[in-house]
DNA sequence: TGTACATCAGTGAACGCGCGTTCACTGATGTAC
DNA sequence: TGTACATCAGTGAACGCGCGTTCACTGATGTAC
């Protein structure tokens, strides 16, 4: 379920230049990831500048603009990899659960377990949830956490599809949209929440989501 | 359940200056704030500078700044308008629903009025989701819709702990908190769909709503 | 194995621009008598 | 009701700064023979 298509901002090239095919330059282009992450994290989309990260890497600014044309390749690369770890473990979950009805039990363990596991990988990832919020308040970045969710939500719709056959296609659908888009926010709420509720919420939000598509009957 | 506290950003002034005292004067703070909503839903908040806002308005920069001392305090001023309208709506739903345990449909009827009523005003609102993303990107705005979802969240609390005298205390604190949390992220989620897809996930997410708290036994 | 050369990786210094912000000022509105 | 004055509202022009970006260059690594 795409959403409403908007017009793409005057083009900005984000594609990454040359790509670092020796140890140094990998470590480089490691670096400006990682502190690219912290930065973000720290001062949020409108405080991200390239100064910023060539002086926290120890780099001049030559030496980013030969990897990245401009600062929203550098999120886009950011926001990519991010992506890619989320969406690996939620296509390994929708993999590993088959097309047989679970029961609401079942579907609990299942989706409380990806919660937990999207929470420690976001968690450990350059930037966190940062990363995530920057694709959102960037028109720019837009597209790239589309693209993802409605991988992940066109998948979803095929496993519950072939779960509840008697089901109406289009309320399938709606609830893998919503699964796909409420993961992630979902995701952003757990991290922010204090150790000590993290447990507690993680499993409401598993209930919640397991109600939701046990309601499909 | 707040969220875990995180140090202030250094301090940066926030506070509207000199209130309007003239019709004049009110009608430049409104344009200012009517302009900044366009503005941001345009460009992001990476993309949103006093400059733009000036321009765009047909003023001089001074004339923002005998009302606000920086950028991010036309923000919080769009931000903390939006929540108060977003609030009135949670609270008039809560206070309308009374303290007795509802039947799933009714709480379906209800969840789906409300985020109606959110998706409209939100929508209408100068900025729209633009303004709850910049709160979100920007560590600098991030207590001003931690401050609403808390109040919320508190009010929803007293309510499901009438409702649902026998459930664990610290269970109906998460789900309030969930509510209010996500009752946000739908909220955007929803203005960004198309007009077809929109009446379908309204219902499947006062569902799912509906569904968390009647898990509550 | 050593040397010459090609390619890859990163630097120092500078640029123009737009941003946030302020100064000294003019014009508009309200008020006292 | 008219005038003098005080306060409110907004302007024009300029500032310094940090940002994004590029140029001509040096140093590091890989490769051919």
């Amino acid at each position: 379920m795409p959403s409403k298509a908007q017009p793409a901002s005057p083009s900005i090239e984000l594609e990454t230049k040359t790509h670092p095919s020796q140890d140094r330059s990998r470590a480089t282009f490691d670096a400006i990831i990682r502190v690219s992450g912290e930065i973000l994290a720290e001062r949020g989309i409108d405080g991200f500048s390239i100064n910023a990260v060539v002086q926290r890497a120890g780099l001049s600014p030559p030496a980013v603009y030969r990897y990245f044309p401009n600062k929203y390749a550098i999120l886009k690369e950011l926001g990519e990899r991010l992506m890619a770890a989320q969406d690996a473990l939620a296509i390994a979950y929708i993999d590993r659960r088959g097309s047989a009805p679970l029961s609401e039990t079942a579907l609990i363990e299942g989706g409380h377990s990806l919660l937990r596991q999207l929470v420690q990988v976001t968690a450990a990832f350059p930037g966190s949830i940062a990363v995530l919020r920057a694709m959102r308040a960037s028109p720019i970045l837009r597209e790239v956490r589309l693209a993802s969710a409605r991988m992940v939500a066109a998948r979803h719709n095929e496993l519950l599809a072939l779960s509840y056959p008697h089901a109406d296609k289009e309320r399938i659908q709606s609830v893998s949209w919503i699964l796909s888009e409420l993961g992630n926010s979902v995701t952003e709420l757990l991290i922010e929440s204090s150790d000590e509720e993290r447990d507690r919420l993680t499993r409401d939000c598993a209930i919640m989501f397991a109600r939701l598509q046990t309601s499909l009957v």
